[in-house]
RNA sequence: CGGGAUGUGGCGCAGCUUGGUAGCGCGCUUCGUUCGGGACGAAGAGGUCGUGGGUUCAAAUCCCGCCAUCCCGACCA
């Protein structure tokens, strides 16, 4: 395709857009490659559109070559089917809704697990129709509380989202690894660097899930890894728990009183004041933190929950929902909680008030109560004792108290160590980074094929439940990821699969020969099966061409100017900024053969 | 939903404190000159100053309400 600047339905911006913050936002902007028209929702322009359906054509072909095929769903659905999964609810204020003339109720899909899973049920009645994998690149609607970052998050994006249907969990296995595989060629071939991050399922339900992060300083996900090549959401992080101990030579616990302590870290200056220790002094990691937190039961009940960890640890709230699953929303205590629970001391909760064996008078359980890993048999605590202004010293796990079990709710830090390193004796720790999610596979098991009664036939002639994965790819979102990571201070450097051209010709001057030079130039370039942009802009000042052409960031730049008179052209590749003189007379060919090893 | 900021030609901004003719740069149109790193001169086109109300002889400017947008946080298969 040969692109004329001349003629182009483009408009770069000389300074950058107000509102945009984060590089891709501003150079595909600037770059006339997207306009915004409302928060969250853009506009593609001739540019911007060719490099997100280059994204599509990538995704699409690996996934053809996994054998997954592809179908077409409407964005426009009916209510009923996210009825039937309860989504209708659960998705809460993110759904777009709206009803037609009738009253009737109709959403823009946000996620389409419910149609596949209706559609397979439709078609699909035999087990030999099995395994099967469909995909379609679809836009999706979300409406966020808060879009940001451009085209990273909005409320309107392209995804790519597929599903395999298996009889069995072995089969499930299968097919999430070819996805897993499939993802990892997608990727590559965009050009994106990125960590696989193992991810709980969240709300989904479901086993085994990785995330595919691209790595970036503006993305939004944290997560951490090791030099031993762990890599993990922080909601997947397990703890690394010390041994468990005795308690043979251990101090009795003892009740002191610690007046106007309501916090750790007055607690911890007042333990240091008053009962000072030979050895060291006390930090906020000897004292036991309980919280408290009211969670909804699947039933819907609302029931408090104590979680302890060590006090120089905040609850993580990812991690402690992801952790009580299938309980759900925790928050905090409130005043009428603890009003309601006039045995819990504000400030002085201790594991004497907790734990699902201590029935109160009228039989009924009490508080489940749920520690951090860390709080293992033998490890000795300061910790609240249930009075106002009063604390317990070397309470001690296992002896003096227990809890209903542990739980993975403590936030986790940098310099924590790897439990991939310390189930194999080494002593990595963590590090914390930053990604764009763009893609999820998740072994989502049998959640919507029972909610939707997807069953097959087994050689037994029994009806079986399939077991299902969902994969995605933010398409739209791969192309500000692209971005995010190719670009310098000029501009955008596209890999070449992605860019919107593979050549960027540009005629400078006002010599009309320079121009038709450059104009068969092209020509013989779309002969040889290249994408062309053509800088035949009449009256451009040179220095204004140079500067767009590194802004729009194909990668090979062609320059015909005052030295056309001695044969000579200019190629300079975008991303390494070498440049090199060639010959007119055979530029076509030495132009086709360094586009070819062009990464 | 909480916190912060901002709304003035297509884009980026000034003007508001101290009320009185709406301004600058970029872009756009025409003519001429220029032509290898965002050229120069001349002449032009283009604005309900987010919105509603109030104060005033007079409001972009002062007061009150509302709306919108961006950023941080909460939230987010």
């Amino acid at each position: 395709m040969l692109t004329r600047m001349s003629t182009l339905f483009l408009r770069t911006l000389r300074e950058d857009p107000a509102d945009a913050e984060v590089p891709s936002h501003r150079l595909l902007v600037r770059a006339g490659y997207v306009r915004r028209v409302a928060p969250g929702i853009f506009t593609w322009l001739p540019l911007g559109y060719r490099v997100l359906r280059n994204v599509e054509r990538i995704v699409r072909e690996e996934m053809d070559a996994a054998g997954f095929q592809e179908v077409h769903f409407p964005a426009l659905l009916p209510r009923e089917p996210y009825e039937r999964t309860n989504r209708w609810t659960e998705y809460g204020p993110n759904l777009f809704r709206l009803a037609d003339r009738r009253g009737a109720d109709y959403l823009l899909g946000p996620t389409h697990e419910e149609m596949f899973t209706l559609l397979v049920k439709d078609v699909c009645s035999s087990y030999k129709e099995l395994p099967l994998s469909i995909y379609q690149i679809q836009t999706k609607y979300r409406d966020e509380a808060r879009p940001r970052a451009g085209i990273l998050r909005g409320r309107e994006f392209v995804m790519k989202d597929s599903y395999s249907f298996d009889t069995s969990d072995e089969g499930l296995v299968a097919s999430y690894g070819r996805h897993r595989d499939a993802y990892v060629r997608t990727f590559d071939r965009l050009g994106l660097r990125y960590t696989i991050v193992s991810a709980m399922s969240g709300a989904m339900g479901g086993s085994a899930s990785e995330e595919f992060l691209a790595t970036c300083p503006v993305g939004e996900d944290t997560y951490v890894e090791c030099d031993c090549g762990y890599a993990a959401n922080v909601e997947a992080v397990t703890t690394v728990a010390p041994e468990a101990g005795t308690w043979q030579d251990a101090p009795e616990a003892h009740v002191e009183d610690t007046p106007d302590t309501p916090t750790i870290d007055t607690l911890v200056a007042l333990a240091n004041a008053r009962f000072p220790r030979p050895d060291r002094d006390w930090t906020a990691a000897d004292t036991l933190k309980n919280v408290v937190f009211m969670v909804r039961t699947p039933a819907g009940d609302s029931v408090p929950l104590a979680v302890g960890l060590p006090g120089d640890r905040e609850v993580d709230l990812k991690r402690l929902e992801a952790a009580i699953a299938p309980d759900s929303d925790p928050r905090p205590f409130e005043e009428a909680d603890f009003a309601a629970h006039p045995h819990l001391v504000r400030g002085y909760i201790g594991p004497g008030a907790l734990g699902e064996s201590r029935r109160d008078a009228a039989g009924r359980p009490g508080v489940r109560y749920l520690t951090d890993p860390r709080v293992v048999p033998g490890t000795r605590w300061i910790t609240g004792a249930n009075e106002p202004g009063r604390h317990v010293f070397e309470l001690t796990a296992g002896r003096d108290f227990g809890s209903d079990g542990p739980i993975e709710a403590a936030e986790v830090r940098a310099g924590d160590p790897c439990p991939r390193c310390a189930a194999e004796g080494r002593r990595g720790v963590l590090v914390q980074a930053r990604g764009i999610e763009i893609g999820h596979i998740f072994q989502l098991g049998r959640k919507y094929a029972e909610a939707l009664d997807l069953t097959v036939l087994d050689e037994n002639g029994r009806q079986v439940v399939v077991t299902m994965g969902s994969y995605g790819i933010g398409v739209s979102r791969a192309v500000a990821a692209v971005a995010e990571q190719h670009h310098d201070g000029k501009g955008l450097v596209w890999p070449r699969e992605v860019a919107p051209a593979d050549v960027h010709v540009v005629a400078t001057g006002k010599d009309a020969a320079v121009f038709e030079a450059a104009d068969r130039l092209a020509q013989q370039l779309l002969d040889r099966g290249l994408r062309v942009i053509l800088d035949d802009r009449r009256g451009v000042s040179p220095g204004v061409k140079f500067n767009d052409s590194e802004l729009i960031g194909v990668p090979l730049i062609v320059v015909l100017g005052r030295r056309l008179v001695d044969g000579v052209v200019e190629v300079k590749d975008r991303a390494s900024g070498e440049r090199r003189d060639i010959a007119l007379a055979d530029a076509a060919g030495t132009i086709v053969q360094i586009v070819q090893e062009l990464p």
